[in-house]
DNA sequence: AAATAAATAGACCAAAAGGACAAACCTAAA
DNA sequence: TTTAGGTTTGTCCTTTTGGTCTATTTATTT
């Protein structure tokens, strides 16, 4: 009953079963407070077994954090200057709201990381994310010299926008708590996402 | 040279040491991976010493937490319903940003509890924080139906300046690196506080 | 100065955890 | 059937670490 699956196939179930739980155990304990033997438990396999497939536990974390990355990549959405101001910003919260909604502990991996020093992600910043962030800016400086939207700075709008989205990911415990509520429901996103891009949109002068 | 301090105080002086250097290594290696070792060796102690005032390594981030959750309270600033709400927020997000700014290891210590389910702060949110954010929801509830500001969702409202603010402080080596500066210097806390009262300011329809 | 309390410090222990190893166990092609 | 490659698992070892114990030194009080 166990082994039925398809030949190749059962490395990958595996090491999916294993990015799983060791995700939630990263998140829960940290890099250094997770052990293998936790993760190897939740993933319903042996220690040895988990090991075999990732040598040691960093190699395990980097698979983690390399997914999450990925993830957050494809959810990003975007900021197309084509869209005009109004459109994209409406497009790019939707995005990550769902985003945070949907995938809380991608959010918090990462938050973690940075939080701590971003030891695992200081090129990731240093490059990719720090040449994403002058792209959009000049996108934004467009449609400020153009007059389409009010002059605000657009790094630390980016910020914001980036903040108060991922805030119901990162600190989901303490909305829900806050709100005395047990779990998001999928009218929380749309409810959500219409304050943000509301409040954002009037903020950008792009609304009234 | 070394013990000419003040008579009781060798105690005083030695708790804050460590709790400095507790505070450090918690946040760099979260609970499980902080080692009383570490923080006694970043204290100048020996590790006996650090058990002899705390007695075990829980005790010890108890009290950084304490610390840490009467720094947030006296730092929070409130929002007073006879100050109208533009100089209400404008007084409450400057006392989040220049918290954030002089003090973001405190923030760190808190974010990093919630994210990781606040297995130590469900009581402090579940009483303290659910009532304050109740009630501030109210004043804001009066502005509104006073007309005195735009209709928005208070309860979200507030997450939102938590957020923005505070993003400046969890994230800042995020920040910097992306700005490509090695540290804040005092004029941002300024600019910052600038920028987010005018958006926030703008979003409430307050301002133009 | 003597006695008492506080602080410092080294040595030690048991438990936990990362990781190595080797033996067994499939599954599929030759 | 045999062989080879991938997979599963129990066992063992070493290092790290929280915490204890005891001894010594430094302050404080009487």
């Amino acid at each position: 009953m166990k082994n039925n699956n398809k030949p190749q196939k059962i490395r990958a179930v595996s090491i999916d079963k294993i990015l799983v739980a060791a995700q939630d155990e990263f998140i829960l304990q940290g890099y250094k407070g997770a052990t293998v033997q936790s993760i190897a438990d939740n993933a319903g396999l042996p220690k040895a077994n988990v090991l075999y497939y990732f040598q040691n536990k960093e190699n395990i974390y980097h698979a983690v954090l390399e997914q999450t990355l990925n993830m957050w990549d494809e959810g990003i959405g975007d900021i197309l200057a084509e869209d005009g101001p109004k459109l994209a910003i409406e497009k790019f919260v939707r995005a990550k709201v769902t985003m945070s909604f949907k995938n809380p502990k991608a959010s918090k991996i990462y938050a973690m990381e940075i939080i701590q020093g971003a030891q695992h992600l200081k090129d990731f910043a240093r490059t990719y994310l720090r040449q994403w962030v002058r792209e959009k800016s000049k996108v934004f400086q467009c449609w400020i010299d153009n007059g389409e939207m009010n002059k605000v700075d657009p790094v630390n709008l980016i910020f914001l926008i980036w903040s108060s989205t991922q805030h119901y990911a990162d600190f989901d415990n303490q909305v829900l708590t806050i709100m005395n509520r047990a779990d998001y429901e999928d009218a929380d996103i749309e409810h959500v996402t219409n304050f943000l891009t509301d409040f954002i949109l009037r903020g950008c002068g792009l609304k009234q």
